[in-house]
DNA sequence: CTGAAAGCGCTTACAG
DNA sequence: CTGAAAGCGCTTACAG
């Protein structure tokens, strides 16, 4: 009766007990049991009987208790909480694009989100480096407020892995470790979304039109020469290499190195990048970015140079592909938290686990489809 | 010495130590001081004498004791945490403009980034509706998870603010209650950002550059005839009206009603604004917009439409107006997160108050001035 | 399956 | 200013 969220609905004595304290100790008065047995209906229902369970399902939804979050954490050494860094929007100094904190921003909405359904509650802290990082997570594991780590932008040498591989502490990554000697080692668990994947999916949509002349518009020009990439901008430059690649007459016809522009990541990198692949590659039709932002600056920019109807693909699936409606790689983030926090926690459950990947069949390495969103 | 956070730089045993558990007797027994004079340390220093503090803040420093944050909050009846709504950035459905989520995001980490400072955590929750979020404040508050609540886009009939002012949870908005009738009522406070006197800079910025044709953009036609704004629409369109009010001699030759053009918050909205504007008012040089997508609309459809150099302003000064070189209005949201912290924590201390602003000359009302960002 | 006892690590209130 | 005692509200481990 209490659970009733309408408050303006309820008398005034009942919305004055709305948030009136209940201790675990009324609950048992009230059901005429012992605490013990009300707190195994709540953390552990097996153990008690079914008419009891129900009975004292009851007075809790009565008198509408809930633990002390504090006492409960203390006595059962687990906080139910995680934490996760959070990073301005404002992008200060060099541009960061039209929508830097997009990925972050809805990955750590949709983390809330998928925690708050397992009982788990997410911390946010901030760093200006790593070094700072190491000092937040420090206290917030020493103190004990956090149970479990959902790391990202995590590379080969970080000093926070060091930390939480040492004193094994149960982390997740959101990313994987670019530069690694092996990606897939059990010490480090990630989840991931497949960049080159995407990008072919977007090659190959323009190919299936029938558009052959396709470009590409990436970050840095990418150095490795190994067959597996090594940084998101050689994963997603990849897929459309590789897709391309498998066309053999539209190569000979013009070369890859002809199709290929890098620049930094903001709309007017976009736009140089887009006037320097039309004088390299005058026939192109269509052109495959690695991110929203350049597809936005190579379609802006392909007015201004004459291009009648140029077709682009971003990355990311932010609102800047939505509103000037151009195709775009949707990353599904809900997806992507979900994937971390069943690593961190299992499939059921509500205890942040320490996971030996070595030696259980769990998998530590997720990497997820992005899906295409034709426009 | 373990209060370096350079991992790399430390040996093998000094590592292992940086995240062992130390009580707070095994802090006392080394600094040869009761438990209590240790807590007095850390969380009332002035009972201590200067010999003591330094002796046990060493031996704290030495073996990197932190408090365990459970036992503390269960003690004190204190969480030390407040709650902030987070919401998708992706914007579904309809339209919410290019970087919906900016101010929102921002907001979240400048608040972030001060509670760090005075040692209060930010979980993070999330719901889809008053109700759901009725439901997820009760647990928040009746678990003693958090002490004090900020809550944003709060109107005046808000079950929302019935939940905190009748249980007195310490609470402050982000943002006016619009509508309501004594938006400065001592049981609301909230902190937010002149609308009008953002619009009003950039309209006698434009004025100052002897550029007089000057036009609006805003999203809804104002229905009130009060001198006072009901809105935040209404808020930013008055600062341009008044200024242009102002002008008498302007407004002879064209007057105010063909100067302003109302849409949505989406770039395609901003574009068709613009088209309107420029039929009821062909003259025009200058466009005050109530947001960045609209003025980047108005900006990219004045090349279509033949104006030779528009000059627009927008507001939030998200990376759009950036990345586009467009004037807009800083927020200052690190400001507004700070004097958010301060009215529900006072200017020092490390508590969540429960302030009797009719008593109290803490000021609850603080309306802060944007800065023009001009480009 | 149920309940009496112990105790998690602190802070508070108070005696010395 | 300092320290012995009590206790915050739970969960755990164990006896019945």
């Amino acid at each position: 009766m209490l659970g009733s969220p309408f408050m303006e609905e309820l008398d005034m004595p009942t919305r004055k007990k709305f948030l009136e304290n209940v201790s675990i100790t009324e609950v048992a008065d009230a059901a005429g049991v012992s605490i013990q047995t009300v707190s195994n209906v709540l953390n552990a229902p097996e153990k008690v009987t079914e008419k009891t369970l129900l009975k004292v399902m009851k007075v809790i939804e009565h008198l509408g208790y809930t633990p002390n979050s504090a006492a409960r954490s203390l006595r059962s050494a687990k906080s139910s909480s995680i934490a996760v860094r959070i990073d301005s929007s404002a992008s200060s100094g060099p541009l960061k694009g039209l929508y830097a904190g997009f990925i972050q921003d809805e990955f750590v909405f949709q983390l809330t989100k998928v925690s708050e359904i397992r009982g788990i509650k997410v911390i946010s802290y901030t760093a200006d480096s790593h070094e700072s990082e190491i000092e937040k997570l420090r206290t917030l594991l020493k103190s004990k407020e956090v149970d479990g780590l959902i790391l990202s932008s995590t590379v080969d040498i970080d000093p926070r892995l060091d930390l939480v591989t040492l004193h094994q502490i149960p982390f997740i990554t959101f990313g994987r470790p670019w530069g690694a000697k092996n990606l897939y080692s059990t010490k480090h668990p990630w989840v991931d979304v497949d960049g080159s994947f995407g990008t072919s999916l977007a090659t190959n949509m323009f190919l299936d039109k029938k558009i052959t002349n396709i470009g590409f518009i990436g970050w840095v020009f990418p150095k490795h020469k190994d067959p597996d990439p090594q940084s998101v901008n050689e994963d997603r430059y990849l897929g459309w290499r590789n897709t391309m690649q498998s066309q053999i007459k539209l190569i000979k016809t013009s070369p890859l190195e002809s199709r290929a522009v890098f620049g930094n990541e903001s709309v007017e990198d976009g736009r140089r990048a887009m006037r320097e692949l039309h004088k390299k590659f005058p026939e192109v039709q269509a052109v495959v970015c690695a991110s929203d932002s350049l597809a936005l600056g190579a379609l802006l920019e392909s007015k201004n140079i004459g291009i009648r109807e140029l077709l682009v693909s971003g990355f990311d699936n932010n609102p800047v592909s939505q509103e000037f409606g151009f195709t775009s790689l949707d990353q599904n983030l809900r997806q992507v938290a979900k994937s971390s926090f069943e690593v961190l926690m299992g499939e059921e459950g509500n205890q942040i686990r320490r996971i030996d990947f070595a030696n259980e069949s769990t998998n530590a390495h997720v990497l997820l489809r992005p899906a295409l969103i034709a426009r």
